[in-house]
DNA sequence: ATGGCAACTAGACGCTGTAAAGATTTGTCG
DNA sequence: CGACAAATCTTTACAGCGTCTAGTTGCCAT
């Protein structure tokens, strides 16, 4: 069962692994079911046979890059203090730094919209990645008693969202004081303050 | 010059009220080229004599986007208190506003990989839409005279524009004291409190 | 009036996703 | 052990897409 006998073995897998290499090297529009078949080595029908159709590959991989940003928060609130402020500023900084490193990926996942939102892996997967951040605000709300309704959530989500999203975009590229490249780390920092 | 004649007088203004009303009304996937002439009755290939390629007729597209974009907050700080505070407000919610009144083509505008970020006409219209925030908060700045860096700035814009994409995107639904549909407006008046 | 030129059409090419049918391997049951 | 069923992959085909090239039409200035 290797990768030159007629059956693949681990295709499944190996399609979405080339599907993450072409979008890190190539951008979301060289992502396409025949370029994954052929990085794989395989037909260009074959996809289908796993994935349906190009949503269905495409959701599968974004459904992936939930897990892993739900993983990267999880992981920097181990390491983080007590402190219920400072664990929000924590997760944040968590959800903004995955999108950071996978600019490419964190696109496919709020932008494609090939992306079937009617998944119901994919819908799990958002939410639990959006669950750190929502917890960490609702801490806060109830150890100070003054959480109205989500309001301070969506606050905290939307300024999180917003900046991860300017930030891959590039929008934020000579919006900070006229430099080409701003430090996006340095402002990230500043953000929670 | 009729429609009809061979020569059309105003192919380019009427490819581009067909690809808003394909936009809006099948959404940026069904938004092709060959689509927006059979709508407009030419020949396949005209819009390419007109924008180029693909990139070149959304890209236009995205430019009046930013100009209406701008004009809905200029409006509205027409009629907006001398309070900075309050017209900071009023600029924030003209950017949503205008979210969520044209959902798609806010999607073009900020979402669509095609395009082309290199036009110079597209980037001074997105830099002409983004001023009014801009400019409320660093009147703000001045005023307090703590007006650090861009910081500020940047922290507003993203709350404002990560709760637009949120909110086009969809992702607000639910996210809202488990309602299906959030009253939307009712979380735009609480977002700057 | 007529020549030049801009606007538009027609056709072709390679790419894409997807469907149908055939080929090959795996695994299971007699 | 052998045969058959199911899963996996290939081959072929088709329509739609962007874009290029060549050809056609009609306006406009000379």
């Amino acid at each position: 069962m290797s990768e030159t006998s007629y059956h693949h073995g681990d295709l499944r897998n190996a399609l979405l692994a080339a599907a993450e290499q072409i979008l890190r090297q190539q951008g979301p529009e060289a992502l396409t079911l025949r370029a994954c078949a052929r990085l794989a080595g395989v037909s260009h029908a074959a996809p289908a046979h796993h994935f349906g159709n190009i949503a269905g590959l495409l959701t599968a991989l974004a459904c992936i890059g939930f897990q892993r940003m739900c993983q990267v928060q999880q992981q920097q609130l181990q390491a983080a203090p007590a402190d219920l402020v400072a664990r929000a500023k924590v997760a944040g900084i968590g959800y903004i730094q995955f999108a950071l490193d996978n600019p490419a990926l964190f696109d496919l996942m709020f932008r494609d919209p090939r992306i079937d939102w009617q998944d119901a892996a994919l819908v799990e997967a958002f939410k639990a990645a959006r669950r750190p951040v929502f917890d960490a605000i609702k801490a806060q709300d109830n150890d100070s008693s003054t959480g109205g309704g989500n309001i301070g959530w969506i606050k905290a989500w939307s300024l999180v969202h917003g900046f991860a999203t300017l930030a891959t975009s590039g929008l934020l590229k000579g919006a900070d004081s006229g430099q080409p490249q701003p430090d996006l780390q340095q402002l990230l920092r500043q953000l929670f303050d």
